[in-house]
DNA sequence: GTCTTTACCAAGTAAATTACTCAGGAATTA
DNA sequence: TAATTCCTGAGTAATTTACTTGGTAAAGAC
């Protein structure tokens, strides 16, 4: 897993265009405003977005970009893989013996936390960060911090 | 919340030392060895650690690297703000307006899930990390997926 | 005391990544 | 046809990464 400034500007502009979406698709230059990216970087961002179908492009004069599916089944790990091309961190893949043991069972652990981090993210979509930002918008705020995994949120102190 | 490969590097050498710090001091020269990081840039990321006293070096024949504190009390958070400088994400700072409503409420919902990440990973110490390690050394493995946060292993499907 | 071993420190650097500019082409609507 | 938008690719300054080089400082071994 890699968590980048790139990675961030992508989840940034995908809340954009969920937000934004539902009257009509909405243009990069929207987004370029709306989020101070500039409008080429964005459309590399959306190249690799479209590429693995998080977002479809629509051409021409009232054009722009929908989301490739509902908010929901779009994770935050969707969108930064997308983005960040999932470098594989250890050359030994994890399993294989790649010299010593001991290298090689830090790479196992540091793989195993990898994949963790990736399993978190994976089970936080767009349509979660974006009913808790509407939630709070209404609400003003509450005491009870809030929790996008499943229902655990029982262990803040 | 920033996951580089220099927070990999610095994880994976914090792991190193924490498996083999129980007999004496380790040379970074080990690690280097071990982990195959060359030994200038271990001197860089532990004079990071060291700052922030995750680390603790002992000079002169005989001497290396310590764990700074007990390996439970290091989260995987703690190494990587260490080495990557925590990085301020939104320059509106998350609260304050930043200017139109849209780029501000993004802006909040990044932080948020950024604080969310944080938190994940200031749940998980060197020392769940090594105990998973040796555990599974034992065991062999097992069907169960291992978790390490809480007791919270349920959602698997 | 000197020699060796280690941590420590700082400057410089090639390669990669980031974020951007520039310059177009291709589809769609008016 | 003209405007608008997506789409593509080449080039690039600034930053970060990972490393090299060349030291200094402390501690132990002789």
């Amino acid at each position: 897993m890699r968590l980048s400034t790139k990675g961030r500007y992508a989840v940034t502009a995908m809340l954009d265009l969920a937000l934004h979406g539902s009257n009509g698709p909405v243009t990069l230059a929207e987004i370029s405003e709306n989020q101070g990216i500039s409008l080429s970087y964005l459309e590399q961002l959306f190249a690799a977005l479209r590429a693995k179908q998080l977002v479809r492009g629509v051409r021409g004069p009232g054009g722009g970009y929908y989301l490739g599916r509902e908010a929901d089944e779009i994770s935050i790990a969707n969108i930064i893989c997308a983005v960040d091309e999932w470098v594989e961190f250890t050359r030994c893949g994890g399993r294989q013996n790649c010299s010593s043991g001991s290298r090689c069972l830090t790479h196992t652990l540091w793989d195993e936390l990898s994949s963790e981090i990736f399993d978190f993210l994976t089970k936080i979509s767009l349509g979660d960060l974006i009913r808790r930002g509407t939630e709070k918008d209404q609400k003003g705020e509450g005491g009870r911090k809030f929790s996008l995994v499943d229902g655990t949120d029982s262990q803040a102190a």
